[in-house]
RNA sequence: GGGCUCGUAGAUCAGUUGGAAGAUCGUCGCCUUUGCGAGGCGAAGGCCCUGGGUUCAAAUCCCAGCGAGUCCA
């Protein structure tokens, strides 16, 4: 560690004043210009001194933003300003959440894989961070939604690009941050620079913090290290951090942080940062709750409570400012409650606008999180229906809309989902509710508190939170015996307990009794051969040393995007490897975008005319980093050799059916979003040979008429036979002419990417007329016509918030339309009716069918009542007790139970009895025995044996039981059994 | 992506170790009351989500599917 300390050394440091110091609380090293100072200047060393003591000349945020863009831009490096990035990292497959500035560019940027949109650059980013949310609104200072002002320069130490290798670093970066907040006013002494060495999702690097009145403003992170890989012994380079060891990347970056809420926080000297960005909405949620800002009524106590919050938990505050805790809670917490509303609600505008649909999964699930909680705290203040969520979002909104316009446009989307989330909520909690009262009423009679577990169990399956439980009790009248006791730490220990059953569900695993075991793996082996049938193919991880024979080729030539129609060419090997070989340009389409590997022939084109060509079936595509590898089958990598001249054929009629699947998909997807609307984004997608999948974020079922309505319109611009256009576009510069709408499929790696675009007829190049615009990298017809028809199947919602469409395009559509015609000329045939009929004939059959059945049940006890007396007169006397032993052709178990239980009834003579009846090829035994027989005749007993008879089993309870067997010809045997066991059970045998 | 819970009458839910499908509310009819509110008696209303399997027997056990809810990352 002692090296790194090298790093902060900077000549800036030395030629302005500045002196290293140790802050005598905290232990860690800060740069300041003031001699005297000996705390580090952050919270909790120093209390918040700016709170009704402003740093610098007031500005709001647009000021502070505006101030800050135009400073780099029109510093030295000419920084190129950027528009906004979505607060949905689509583009990354490990966070949901946009978190910082940085964000944007990771991983290919960072990584050094893709060139930066531009170099220097700098952005005003809104991020979301919902780690602090129990913060929200009490420390002042924690924000869900915020936005993160950075500057950026990517700086490389490859020789092999032709960019320039170091734009700026250390030294310019700090002088650039200190210039900034002199620029704004902020005095030059009040600043420290702690020194913070910086870790975060597998980067590091040294790090400096920037620091004034307590206020931590910027954080100027040099991001040169990146985690070690495991495996790799441990070289010189490498450095030790936290625990973890990083080594030196090819790429420095320099990754700055200024938290723009918090400069106008410190320009307005507010209590509370959120007094100082969203006033506005914080004074309508007041008014409309009826409170009053402690400001005006308890100044004194908001304002030292404010200082300290940096620095001190709630209760050491109240005890240094001389209130009781109650009072202190009274004093704070509704106001408290306001800002946290305030802060959802931004949370929530800039969330569902850049397109989240809330659900349990996923980035839907952070955002249901967020809509709950306001929705509660919006109960608590009680101003719910005068005031509910979607219009504290829309007055979020408004006073975000200068700076974020596009905002705007989705106030009817909002207006829709947040009023139908706050209806599932409260039938969660109506439901939560009569869970929770029928708890206490089972409980009251036995415990009078409900266990730990069952509170973890509610919270868990049913969204309980045990503080809702609790509630619940206490306000019911006579509930009030039943103690509901929650642990502080409920929430860790269902965390725990989660935990601990992944560990415990592995073992279990382990002791499952062998033969469970093998067979369970036996299923899943069939399971996945199936799931390998289906692809046809099989996927080879390659080995470590065909990776390094990969990387060495160049780069294959696509012929598919060339000629999208042609189906032959010929090309020449330049490797073969395992299974695969590699040419220098091909027509095959290696899998990838949903769409599923071309597969063909290669033809070995010998150079001795004398031997016959050697045909090798393709059997699976891939593309690695350019390189396209064909996986041969008959061992034919083997017998190919570099340089040897190969034939290609594609498999056309497959390739023609995934090139229609695949156009149809972007067709699906744009008339879903026409009729659903803007929010809905492809989540997934599966192209095949006769039917296609997309998944798309919506939040609720897709209705028949909106299924329709897409089909429909998929057909017209099917029909309208637009041009299909594909080109390779610089990455940037997709991104700024068309927006991240591009990314429906997914973010595609590289410099270039391909867009391919519907566009509206005219010939001409008139971009705002397209109707569809997306990155993408698979094989299109050249017109919406080439298509063909488009036949949606089926939607299902195979997860809240994301629905899924299957549909069928060209002669696979005609064939699924043709399928489905037959089985309605089946079904209506079987009826003879004509299928326009077929609705109501079938409801007609449904009809008379629960109406048979019913008269049936009604008939069959009838005869059981006509029975009931005919039986009687056939009493046997056996050992002086009265049995009725007899077959009944015929009846069925329910007839036959009922006839028992009535003559075993005493009012009606107490028999014993023993009856057999047949329905439907098996035989049903009933015996009933008298309650005051059950001690000396057992029926359970007698029905065992004499199902025996019959080739069956059976049982119930002394007085009553049933069974069955298949051999109804023993039905006269089986009788006389039952005679039998019953003088054996009563012992006068005879 | 992983985990958990639940699908039974119009609604809300019971249903024990597999052995005769239930309660409450609502609906309808009759009675009681001057009327209202209410009460009394009775009735109708069930592909126990679907399809397989195990079993003499499945609402119940097993598998798969469809649908709903919920927690975590």
């Amino acid at each position: 560690m002692a090296s790194q300390d090298q790093e902060y050394n900077l000549k800036f440091f030395k030629e302005n004043g500045f002196v290293r110091k140790r802050c005598e609380k905290c232990g860690s090293h800060f740069w300041t210009r003031n001699t005297e100072r000996s705390t580090c200047g952050d919270a909790p060393c120093e209390f918040y001194s700016f709170i009704g003591n402003p740093i610098f000349k007031e500005q709001n945020v647009e000021e502070v933003r505006e101030a800050f863009l135009s400073f780099f831009e029109h510093c030295p490096h000419k920084h190129t300003r950027l528009k906004r990035y979505p607060v949905v990292a689509r583009w990354r497959d490990d966070i949901y959440l946009n978190i910082a500035s940085i964000a944007n560019f990771q991983p290919f940027v960072t990584s050094g894989k893709v060139p930066p949109p531009a170099n220097p650059l700098v952005i005003s980013q809104p991020c979301i961070r919902l780690e602090d949310l129990e913060s929200i609104g009490k420390t002042g200072r924690h924000l869900t939604a915020f936005e993160m002002m950075g500057h950026h320069a990517f700086n490389s130490r490859s020789h092999s690009r032709s960019r320039s290798e170091e734009i700026y670093w250390k030294e310019e970066t700090v002088r650039y941050c200190d210039d900034f907040l002199q620029q704004l006013g902020v005095p030059k002494e009040s600043v420290t620079y702690k020194e913070a060495p910086w870790v975060g999702g597998g980067n590091a690097g040294p790090c400096l913090e920037v620091l004034t009145n307590g206020l931590e403003l910027a954080t100027l992170v040099f991001m040169n290290l990146k985690l070690a890989p495991l495996h790799t012994p441990r070289g010189e380079g490498e450095i030790n951090l936290k625990g973890q060891s990083y080594e030196k990347m090819d790429t420095y970056i320099v990754d700055t942080g200024y938290g723009l809420e918090r400069f106008v926080w410190a320009s307005k000297g507010t209590p509370t940062v959120y007094d100082a960005v969203f006033p506005e909405v914080v004074a309508e949620l007041t008014n409309a709750a009826g409170i009053e800002h402690p400001l005006e009524t308890h100044p004194e106590v908001v304002l030292q409570n404010a200082r300290l919050c940096g620095a001190l938990g709630r209760r050491e505050r109240a005890e240094r400012l001389g209130v009781s805790p109650e009072e202190f809670s009274k004093i704070l917490a509704p106001i408290e409650t306001v800002y946290a509303v305030a802060d959802h609600a931004k949370c929530l505008a800039f969330m569902l606008a850049d397109g989240v649909v809330p659900s349990n999964a996923k980035e839907g699930y952070l955002a249901r999180l967020v809509l709950r909680r306001a929705f509660r705290m919006l109960k608590l203040l009680g101003i719910e229906t005068e005031m509910p969520l979607e219009e504290v979002v829309l007055l979020q909104i408004k006073t975000l809309k200068n700076s974020f316009p596009e905002l705007e446009n989705f106030v009817e989307r909002i207006f829709e989902i947040v009023p139908l989330e706050k209806r599932r909520f409260d039938e969660t909690l109506l439901k939560g509710e009569r869970i929770v009262k029928q708890l206490t009423r089972v409980e009251q009679e036995g415990k009078r508190e409900i266990p730990l577990e069952k509170l973890i169990n509610l919270y868990d399956t049913q969204g309980l939170p045990p503080e809702f439980v609790k509630e619940v009790v206490s306000e019911m009248k006579n509930g009030g015996g039943v103690k509901v006791e929650v642990p502080e730490d409920f929430y860790s220990l269902v965390a725990r307990m989660h935990s601990e059953e992944e560990r415990k569900g592995k073992d279990e695993e382990e002791a499952e009794p062998v033969a469970e075991r093998l067979r369970k793996r036996e299923r899943e082996r069939e399971r996945e051969t199936e799931r390998e049938t289906e692809r046809e193919t099989e996927r080879e991880t390659e080995t470590e040393r065909e990776t390094e024979r990969r990387e060495a080729l160049p780069k294959t030539a696509k012929l598919f995007y060339e000629k999208p129609s042609a189906t032959e060419f010929e090309a020449t090997v330049l490797d073969a490897f395992g299974d695969f070989v590699v040419l220098d340009r091909t027509l095959f389409y290696p899998e990838g975008g949903g769409q599923p590997a071309d597969t063909g022939f290669l033809t070995l084109t010998l150079k001795d005319r004398t031997l016959k060509d050697r045909r090798f079936r393709v059997l699976d595509v891939q593309e690695a980093e350019g390189v396209v590898l064909h996986k041969i089958g008959e061992g034919g990598a083997s017998e190919t050799s570099k340089g040897a001249a190969v034939l290609g054929r594609v498999d056309a009629e497959r390739r023609a059916a995934h090139t229609r699947h695949h156009s149809a998909t972007h067709i699906v997807v744009w008339a879903a979003r026409k009729v659903l609307g803007g929010h809905v984004w492809q989540a997934g997608a599966q192209k095949g040979e006769k039917r296609a999948r997309i998944d798309i974020t919506h939040f609720k079922r897709i209705s028949d008429a909106e299924r329709r309505e897409i089909e429909v319109l998929a057909n017209r611009l099917v029909m309208e036979n637009k041009e299909i256009k594909a080109s390779f576009l610089e990455r940037n510069e997709a991104e700024q002419k068309y927006g991240f709408q591009i990314y429906q499929g997914g973010v595609p790696p590289g410099e270039r990417i391909r867009i391919v675009r519907i566009s509206a007829d005219g010939g001409k190049e008139k971009e705002d007329e397209d109707e569809d615009v997306q990155a993408c990298a698979g094989t299109h017809c050249s017109r919406t016509g080439e298509v063909g028809p488009i036949k949606i199947l089926r939607t299902e919602r195979i997860q809240d918030g994301i629905a899924r469409i299957e549909f069928s395009a060209g002669a696979a559509a005609v064939e699924e339309v043709q399928a489905l015609e037959e089985l309605v000329r089946k079904s209506a045939s079987v009826l003879k009716v004509p299928s326009e009929k077929l609705p109501a004939t079938v409801e007609r059959f449904f009809e008379d069918w629960k109406r048979l059945k019913k008269e049936n049940e009604r008939l069959r006890a009838e005869i059981a009542d006509l029975e009931l007396e005919r039986l009687k007169g056939r009493v046997r006397e056996v050992c002086g007790v009265k049995v009725v032993a007899e077959v009944l052709p015929g009846a069925d178990a329910k007839e036959l139970l009922k006839i028992a239980s009535q003559l075993s009834a005493s009012e009606d003579g107490g028999f014993v009895t023993i009856l057999v009846g047949s329905s439907g090829g098996r035989a049903s035994v009933v015996s009933s025995v008298p309650a005051g027989l059950k001690e000396k005749v057992n029926a359970s007993v007698l029905v065992n044996r004499v199902c025996g008879v019959l080739g069956g089993g059976g049982g119930g309870t002394a007085t009553l039981a049933q069974g069955g067997g298949e051999r109804v010809e023993k039905a006269e045997e089986a009788i006389f059994t039952g005679l039998q066991t019953t003088r054996e059970s009563l012992k006068c045998l005879k």
